[in-house]
DNA sequence: TCAAAAGTGTTGAGCGTACACCCATGC
DNA sequence: GCATGGGTGTACGCTCAACACTTTTGA
């Protein structure tokens, strides 16, 4: 601010990792590129930020754009600025990540005929620009977060098992859980409800449903409950 | 990224959220404007982000033009954009938080002639544009953390007696901690080394002074060790 | 009746917490 | 010798971790 310099501006996007769970796997959204850089390869969903919304609001846009998206949970990631991020010009870029409950959505071609596309973390083809980099900080924030605040129930359906929960719990941690011990920790913080009604279509034994009590749960925070898992 | 509108630039900013510990309480830097708007308003140092430079490296630059600061402690702290922030014109911030050894630091006048100043965080001059809210996510992010990660040290001498460690987390948590078991704990994590020096200048019997090993830190997180106060 | 997953308790070890007194030093 | 903070240990309760069998259901 000191006025010696001349006042640069620069283009400025938003980029987001948005996080599914299907019956195997975490997925990540991808998007196939119909333009140069990059053209044909693919990419976070993601694009320039306009004059009259926020950086979130442009993350929302361009998922509901690009991905059919609406009312996800979205968290801003980390703010990369390195000179060579894209190749025709500097381009300063806001991350966020996203946590959708991908039973729910059946993804409409996008509507610039992009194709988008769910990838399992593990399986990712290369992606454009630094996107891989990007891409692996949401998943340390995912993995770390998951942790200590209920964020992970937006990836399930609002409807569950504890065998699910705990399964969701598994695939973020990298490592698997006792099954006794997460059921008597989770049902003790008090932030569950069980539901009248149990699993359907499976070949066993179903198991009963809960729902996360977000108002229980908000309730419990004051009262200096810690979620943990 | 979709062609339909035009790409709009942005004005672009770092803000400095530099927290330093003197022998009464938590400080946080601030800098009087001198130029509208807010002018002779208190606020956070920071500026322009120039084009051949990260934000990080803005964040340095700002803090070594401003304050003369120099190696310090830093980390992206969130992106503010929301479309108001600037009377003049819109501007995205890129805010930091720094942790800096005050003791060590002499604050030269700043070059550019603007008054550099530390303010107890409990007892704030009005802010210039959004820095109060600025200032509060940089807090809370301090309080969350130096939980967690070690931290902390970066706003004690390198040489500091357990006292003063706890001190130092009280005056950050907002709470008191109990004396023995804070000793128990931290010794226990093998981070410390102990010093063979004492305090000097003391009315009373000199506590022994301890180094934080961050080499040993690193090893003891590579065997699984979970820092927490 | 078989396969597959749901659901359920106990025990031991280690950790966190609460708590009070003597010691060393400088003035 | 006194004031000031430095330094130290124990006991209890709670939480975490390890662990295996019975129940329910659909095919």
């Amino acid at each position: 601010m000191n006025g010696t310099h001349v006042l640069t501006r620069f283009a400025l996007t938003v980029d987001c990792v948005v996080f599914g769970l299907d019956e195997r796997d975490l997925k990540v959204m991808l998007i196939q590129r119909d333009l140069p850089p990059f053209k044909n390869q693919w990419a976070l969903p993601g694009g320039f930020v306009r004059t009259d919304e926020t950086t979130e609001e442009a993350a929302r846009r361009e998922l509901q754009e690009e991905t059919g998206l609406i009312q996800v949970f979205l968290e801003q990631l980390y703010t990369f600025s390195e000179m060579d991020r894209d190749p025709r010009e500097r381009v300063v870029t806001v991350a966020y990540f996203a946590l959708v409950r991908l039973s729910q959505h059946s993804f409409k071609a996008s509507t610039d005929a992009r194709d988008a596309k769910w990838f399992a973390v593990d399986d990712l083809p290369r992606l454009a620009f630094d996107h891989q980099r990007i891409l692996l900080a949401a998943q340390q924030r995912l993995r770390a977060k998951v942790r200590y605040q209920p964020i992970g129930f937006n990836l399930l359906p609002r409807k569950f098992s504890l065998t699910k929960l705990q399964w969701m719990h598994e695939v973020i941690l990298g490592h698997s859980l006792d099954k006794r011990n997460f059921r008597k920790k989770i049902l003790s913080m008090n932030i569950l409800k069980e539901l009248d009604e149990v699993e359907t279509g499976v070949a066993h034994r179903a198991a009963k449903l809960y729902r996360f009590n977000q108002k229980r749960y908000r309730a419990m925070v004051k009262e200096g409950l810690h979620f943990e898992i």
